[in-house]
DNA sequence: TGCAATTAAATTGTCAGACAATTACCTTCC
DNA sequence: GGAAGGTAATTGTCTGACAATTTAATTGCA
């Protein structure tokens, strides 16, 4: 809990840091209330604001929530699966879109992870999941969907399915790789050629999980995973010539 | 690019919104400049304070850089690997600790998704790779090893397995999944029959990997996960028998 | 006594202004 | 022409103050 007033990092940042570090490590449980401002201020010996802007680097990871009022103060918040589902989408989306991520580099770790999902859901096989995969392949069907709606809805399916697993901790790891290729995919212009073959193995992967049939689900995905590729390369090519001509 | 005022959320929350949002949908591209803190205050019809805890948000989660000077400022950052790994890593580990997720439902998410990336490590084998993991089950064997650093070389190996995948978006997802296991996994006393056992598949699955056998590495992942999940079990159930006496 | 309204206190949110530290650019002098 | 120094722009930090919000205590009244 000590700063180096000549370190090259802001106070900010080291405060932030410290108390990070006290909540990682258990230190700070949850719902434990942190000295106020003024108090923080006056023991790591900078100014209020610097103290703010550190506790304001906490809250945009969500780890304090702040109350103002007599009983007020910043607390040590509980990192909920749906904040930690936003946070993922939201990285996972900058990372792919900032590092120009190939198409066939993300799309092969989506399907490699979704197909560690379908086992699980076959076995577990909710209702609620199901229906809502059968919603989204009848709204895929739906003729003058615009290219950006069937991604939607592919996109839907395909959590559906992940949450179908029935475990919170792979739905949240699966959120960002599913999420995140929205953008690729819109790139694709599908024809109703590739709409329907699409939505021929969806019924097929809805099918298996029903069936509770792992192999069928997964020779599904797999055939799935290889059209993806072949759309995407498809699109990429012909960026790559448009671009260069 | 507005604010309310009137709105119950903090202005710098709003402001760090407002700008997040202008990143995410790829108006603001890689290493543009943000206008001075003087001139969001103006824009914004803020105080330079408010700005400053609203670019203090955005810096904790990499997305802008700022730098002194008289061309410095805020740039926007292009989100590595390594700093997505990190924030990975931390919302995981956060993730279970809070939640109190069972070691069964973190085990599951976990072994499916390495299983996920198995064939792809058996098929393109990479030497470097492979080296790392021999060189951890060489540490693992060292007599007098503690039961915390047996974890952490666990952890090493599974994450060499995991980037023998060669695919940085996998490692990125996996990156959590394996990381965040090591607490719990720290709560296991390890007997020198069980660390043999899992040196043992260790080496099964190296082996497999080595000869590109994915059906053998799969098989042998497919036991350390169920072995992995007894030895859990019996520590939890110890706990809670000792907890309740 | 019991209850409601008011007041006080504590805390975060915001603002204004100032100065320090750092860096790039320009000017001046040799 | 090159090097030294000065200047301007920008972020980092500090001080002090006031506003908004919430809880708790206090007071007044029936």
């Amino acid at each position: 809990m000590k700063l180096d007033h000549a370190s090259p990092k802001d106070l900010s940042a080291q405060i932030a840091a410290a108390i990070r570090d006290e909540i990682v490590s258990g230190k700070l449980i949850v719902d434990a209330r942190l000295p106020s401002e003024s108090e923080l201020a006056e023991h790591f010996a900078v100014s209020r604001p610097t103290v703010r802007e550190a506790l304001k680097r906490l809250a945009a990871q969500s780890l304090i929530r702040t109350q103002r009022g007599a009983t007020g103060g910043a607390f040590i918040n509980r990192l909920s699966f749906a904040e930690a589902y936003g946070q993922q989408i939201t990285t996972s989306t900058l990372l792919l879109s900032m590092n120009a991520v190939s198409f066939d580099v993300a799309c092969e770790a989506r399907y490699a992870l979704e197909r560690a999902c379908a086992p699980l859901s076959a076995a577990r096989r909710a209702q609620d999941h199901l229906d809502r995969m059968r919603a989204e392949i009848a709204r895929q069907s739906r003729p003058g969907l615009s290219d950006e709606d069937f991604c939607a809805s592919d996109v839907a399916l395909h959590r559906a399915l992940v949450d179908g697993a029935g475990n919170p901790v792979l739905s949240y790891h699966l959120a960002g790789a599913v999420e995140a290729m929205q953008p690729l995919m819109n790139m694709i212009t599908f024809t109703a050629r590739s709409r329907g073959a699409i939505i021929g193995l969806h019924t097929r992967i809805v099918d298996a999980i029903q069936t509770q049939d792992a192999s069928a689900a997964d020779a599904a995905l797999s055939e799935l995973a290889d059209y993806t590729l072949t759309l995407g390369r498809d699109v990429m090519a012909a960026h790559a010539k448009g671009g260069a001509g």
